[in-house]
DNA sequence: CCATAAATGTCGATT
DNA sequence: AATCGACGTTTATGG
């Protein structure tokens, strides 16, 4: 990892072209050779960048002029950085990170919520997850008390476009007759009003679905082996 | 802007939960308080961050312990960083910066397409870009050689959510009777097979825009002038 | 390698 | 504050 403070400009010519004038920036070097360039304000998203993998050539500066880094990757595209004045340079070995773990991932909620369909009623089943269909698969089918068809759409936020997912998934099983009637359930962590208004009218059920319980219930599962 | 590279761990609770096992790491303080750490690969996206608006304590370090920073928003939302060992520690004044020129290629499309509605059929002519409905502009409205109006959305990757959007256009467009009966025509760079299918189910056309082409001709009509 | 959906998406505009 | 749409979306995953 080489960290540059430097006085630059800088160009982008790709997917579209943008320009930064001049004006002092941090410029992060990974060891993927993938670069960035960053302003002191907003943590996630860097002004300009190279995704790797991609390759950074250093011209030699001429005389009394700044080096111009021409940092480029397969698809053509170009960052082009140029250097008027170095702040500050240096370079550090970091090696391999070990990665993050995350929790809390819809992928959790399904595996939880497939394992524990009770939470969604008594007698309710599970038919399988991602269950396949022409536009795409269905989070979980199942069924009822009464053995009838129900798909099952998981967000962890649930919004409006979630709802037009699963009305979509509706409308389609609801032509295959081996299925029919299959009526809706939108399952998230939390549901916005206007997606929960949207679902009811169409008559979806929304469940909120309570992850440290769902989890808990698995952990006590699991305590048993 | 401040640069510490640290071998650290990284806990962050909040939308959901993420663990960082100890590993050296660039942690990037900027001027906002906004924290982001940085594995030595990927351009674009920190391992963990903290948005602004947001604070960040230090607390100061016990007998042979290490750091702890604690950076948290509004929402409750914690990022924490264990300093095990700092290997290097500067800041830098940056200065806020002039921001990004941008030049896209999204809204020419509309432009261009407007320009040359025979593009998509003889004798289709232009009514307005952008009209206006209850539930946002329609990208295009034009009449096809019958004299039917035609409603066109534009995107430069055509996905399912596009052909969302004009279907709900479609239904109130068509609930004009100075406009019904109203078709549609779903035209991007590049249509998406999922979106394809879905758009042909509701009877909406697809149609590939070769961008160069459009503006080829544009280009030709310019050199008129 | 292509296609698809999730994301701590982020970001900006508009209501 | 909430919603909507765009993003050089990026990133992971499954075929």
């Amino acid at each position: 990892m080489r960290l540059v403070i430097a006085r630059c400009s800088v160009d982008y010519a790709g997917r579209l072209t943008a320009h930064l004038p001049l004006a002092p920036r941090l410029i992060l070097v990974k060891a993927d050779q993938s670069v960035s360039v960053h302003a002191d304000d907003r943590a996630y998203k860097p002004l300009n960048w190279m995704s790797p993998p991609c390759t950074l050539k250093e011209s030699a500066p001429d005389e009394g002029e700044g080096a111009v880094w021409t940092v480029q990757n397969k698809a053509g595209e170009k960052l082009i950085i140029t250097m008027e004045e170095i702040l500050h340079d240096s370079s550090h070995e970091l090696g391999v990170d070990p990665g993050l773990i995350k929790d809390g991932v819809e992928a959790h909620l399904q595996e939880l919520l497939a394992d524990r369909m009770e939470t969604l009623g008594d007698g309710w089943s599970l038919i399988r997850r991602e269950y396949p269909t022409a536009i795409g698969p269905v989070d979980i089918l199942g069924r009822d008390a009464e053995g009838a068809t129900v798909a099952v759409e998981i967000k962890r936020r649930g919004e409006i476009d979630g709802v037009e997912q699963l009305t979509r998934y509706l409308e389609l099983l609801n032509r295959d007759p081996l299925l029919a009637p299959v009526s809706g359930v939108f399952a998230a962590q939390e549901i916005k009003p206007q997606a929960r208004t949207l679902a009811t009218d169409r008559g979806i059920r929304c469940v909120t679905l309570d992850y440290d319980a769902l989890r808990g219930v698995d952990d006590d599962k699991l305590r048993l082996f």
